[in-house]
RNA sequence: GGUGGGGUUCCCGAGUGGUCAAAGGGAACAGACUGUAAAUCUGUCGGCGACGCCUUCGAAGGUUCAAAUCCUUCCCCCACCA
């Protein structure tokens, strides 16, 4: 395996930082945000979409695409980008995340975890080493270590149990890893994951022994499970310190803009996060003057735009009270359409805060957004 | 005109003497959602000065300690027959 840097970094604003990311599919921006695509797809988005949008990256998930359409298909297929036809970078998640919330059907040992299938119960086996070769096939550009991410709240000792599971899996994943990519022509980037719950001394420990493995990139996971604000910007800080400066630093799974804004300022460049998909097929959507539930009454004679603040594409030609219909009514165009919105929405945010990381003004363009954001 | 069935809280629809403000859906209203078991889940859903009271089961009377449930009359719907 050749080591090649992938990371470029382009401008500082105190621990703040600009960069750009490049892999086999190409390059994109960071801090970046990345749309979720579990099963090879940003729910009721397509390709054209995302990248009208911006989107230069989305995930795709280990556990899902295993499942269905199953991993020798995507690999016939030319692998995710040959199957979802999505040319930019991707980046594959391992499945840990499904350890985690798939927890009652499923069985964690130090080999490995013996999971049902949430479609028929049907039983299968994740080691380290499977995963390696599903993210392989899955041909991604950059793929996570199998990680133990820990429910919230736990014990020291059950958090420090996910810590020494997550380096030995971690351990395991590269030798498998290195293995799988001498024979390839463009060998994904691994990545390791950094767990230890909200327990500074297993962050540090958690830390450490993911960064001697010495992956092009690293990530914070096991956060946003449930702790609050201060506990995650409290291990986020301190957890950042202890990985390479030279190396994209990826925060999971995270998250609400004012959580985007906070890791930022502590200079993470990597988020990915299920809450504007999500939230907008459930009647919600991210906008500049706050989260806005156009499911709501007040909302069905309302003929402004879902965010006035907005330029994307919806916003220029749908009103609230034709989205909020279109959810009563449950039709997929309204889920489409409020997609679209908060994808956008969270696109555009990262692009401001870009522009304002090379502008040396983060922190003021962070105050004004909340502001806004908070009606303040 | 005859025979049979039926009218229940916004809608559909259970309930056939007390444990019924009335099952269950739907709609409506609100809340939740952070590496997606999620077009999902949860709560509220007659009124009120609310551990109690008032109004409600087509309408009006009646039987009973007690009626959405039984009786009488009336109004209206549906099916089939003529």
């Amino acid at each position: 395996m050749t080591k090649q840097k992938i990371y470029t970094l382009k401008h500082t604003e105190g621990r703040t930082r600009r960069g750009e990311v490049t892999v086999s599919h190409g390059s994109f921006q960071t801090p970046a945000f990345m749309p979720v695509g579990t099963a090879g797809a940003v729910k009721a988005m397509t390709c054209e979409d995302l990248e009208e949008m911006g989107a230069e990256i989305i995930l795709g998930n280990t556990y899902h695409l295993y499942l269905r359409p199953g991993t020798e298909i995507v690999k016939a297929q030319g692998g995710l980008a040959g199957f979802n036809r999505w040319h930019k970078p991707t980046l594959t998640d391992s499945g840990g995340y499904q350890v985690f919330s798939l927890k009652h059907i499923s069985k964690i040992t130090d080999e490995g975890v013996q999971f049902q299938s949430h479609h028929d119960g049907s039983r299968h086996m994740f080691t380290p080493e499977r995963v390696m070769e599903i993210e392989h096939d899955l041909g991604g550009d950059i793929i996570m270590a199998f990680d133990q991410c820990v429910p919230y709240p736990a014990t020291h000792e059950q958090a420090a149990e996910g810590v020494k599971r997550t380096y030995d899996w971690a351990k395991r994943c590269v030798s498998t890893h290195r293995l799988l990519s001498e024979t390839e022509e463009n060998p994904p980037n691994l990545f390791g994951i950094v767990q230890g719950s909200v327990y500074k001394d297993l962050r540090t420990e958690s830390a450490e022994q993911i960064v001697s493995l010495d992956l092009p990139g690293n990530a914070i996971g096991g956060l946003s499970v449930g702790e609050s604000k201060d506990e995650m910007e409290d291990m986020l800080a301190h957890t950042i310190e202890h990985l390479p400066k030279d190396r994209p630093r990826y925060l999971m799974g995270v998250g609400y803009p004012e959580d985007i804004l906070m890791a930022v300022s502590y200079g993470i460049d990597m988020f990915d996060c299920v809450l504007p998909t999500r939230n907008a097929r459930t009647g919600n959507v991210f906008t500049s003057e706050g989260p806005l539930v156009y499911r709501n009454a007040d909302c069905a004679n309302d003929d402004g735009p879902l965010d006035p603040n907005c330029d994307c594409r919806v916003c220029q030609r749908y009103s609230r009270a034709y989205i909020r219909h279109l959810y009563n009514q449950s039709e997929i165009t309204g889920m489409v359409l409020a997609s679209y919105h908060s994808c956008y929405f969270y696109q555009n945010l990262m692009r401001g805060i870009r522009q304002a990381i090379e502008e040396d003004r983060f922190d003021s363009f962070r105050k004004d957004f909340l502001a806004r954001y908070n009606g303040e």
